[in-house]
DNA sequence: CTAATATTTTAGGCAATACGAAATTTTGAT
DNA sequence: ATCAAAATTTCGTATTGCCTAAAATATTAG
């Protein structure tokens, strides 16, 4: 059992496991065509990378069933993931991005940056622990925390909870949100939730309180940490 | 004649482009020969490729001849140079790479990053003019400035110059030349030189001068500006 | 148990790039 | 000028990596 080396794998590989990775990350074994539609092709397609990814180790694949990294494919899919997140963190931090124009830039430069340029960024971030929209980063060693936050949807009303974590894969969205003031670390009040998947309308503290309503598709994808109750 | 855009050329056609540039500022058109050795791959190979930037318009080939940019091909080798350059210096100014290890990293990079990113960290260096190894940056509208300098197997005997320009191809090369004190603006008089592309041996100025003998061959990969006569 | 659904296999396509060998053109030496 | 050597292009082919539709197969749910 020794630790396999996979050099040179293609960027397109290189975002196979990306995808599994997330997909096996909410639940079991990522299905044909969980992975076909996140990464917008055909599942015959997908089939055909599959049997390529076990050939060299990196997934299992018990047919008709999912597919699951193996070790070394879960360790490539951390570093990925760490390159991700960390040029994310990077682009903000030290180049003046803003956190809806990241994703895209990050997309492209994972695939070509060095281990050492990810280490020399993140000794320069002081080893940040989370990326501009929240999602955690991997040690170098592959180890992932996982926060464990509730969507905005399961925030009980009048209950304080903070903004903690949204997706980045959508800049529009990301521009919505700013302007509605629900940044990173945005602490807010639920005070009415619509039911039938009906809209959630909170208050956000600040100097000056404001009240936003926000659908339920959009809350859902909201991770949030619950603060406190409030004296009622 | 409106300026053709060309969206989405791959590394391998940015490479060509840049290889050809380079070999045009030497001297006259890009012969096949010289295009097919710079980047390692056989002449009929060149050919090919050849045909598909002409075909592109970003090159004109006059076949047996050579190859020129047009204004467009020149437009995108400017670039690709420009990107190299510029990740050269961020990566050695902010984040601790050394000259002889920044060329690889750069490589990769200057196919993934976008205009934006470059611009920013343009903008984050001060917009350096020349590059860790001396190279002259162009302007993000295509300008580049060719300082006049002499290889080191021209400054006459007696006469005191710096050292201005390396290559930054190989990284063995630059760290023999750290090893022996010839870092870019180390300041030195010619005190020997031996024919039939004998050594040239200097004296290199600083609180304790030292003497180096420097081969020929590598004599002729130094850019040297011309700092003066010492009084005879 | 069967129809709907999901998946895999098959067979094939395509884009990009590379190569060797043969044909052609240029060059250089006499 | 002439011809051999050198450089270049053409031609036919190969490889790699990825994708697809359609057909075959397996799973699942009613």
């Amino acid at each position: 059992m020794k630790a396999v080396s996979h050099p040179g794998l293609s960027p397109s590989t290189e975002d196979y496991l990306k995808t599994i990775f997330e997909i096996q990350s909410l639940g079991q074994a990522a299905q044909t065509s969980a992975i076909a539609e996140s990464l917008a092709i055909a599942p015959a397609s997908v089939s055909g990378m599959v049997r390529r990814l076990s050939e060299i180790g990196l997934v299992e694949h018990e047919p008709y069933r999912g597919v699951q990294l193996t070790k070394s494919g879960r360790r490539t899919a951390l570093k990925m993931v760490r390159r991700h997140r960390i040029l994310e963190v990077y682009l903000t931090s030290k180049l003046g991005y803003d956190w809806d124009s990241v994703h895209e830039e990050a997309e492209r430069l994972e695939h070509a940056v060095s281990d050492e340029l990810i280490e020399r960024m993140a000794m320069a971030l002081g080893n940040p622990r989370f990326d501009p929209h929240g999602a955690p980063i991997p040690s170098r060693d592959g180890v992932i925390e996982a926060p464990d936050l509730v969507s905005l949807t399961e925030v009980p009303l009048g209950v304080t909870a903070e903004l903690r974590l949204v997706s980045d894969r959508d800049g529009e969205r990301l521009r919505y949100l700013s302007s509605l003031g629900l940044t990173l670390g945005a602490v807010f009040e639920v005070i009415a939730r619509q039911p039938f998947r009906g809209p959630v309308t909170i208050r956000l503290s600040g100097s000056v309180p404001r009240e936003q309503i926000v659908g339920h598709e959009l809350a859902e994808m909201l991770g949030c940490a619950i603060r406190g109750q409030e004296v009622g």
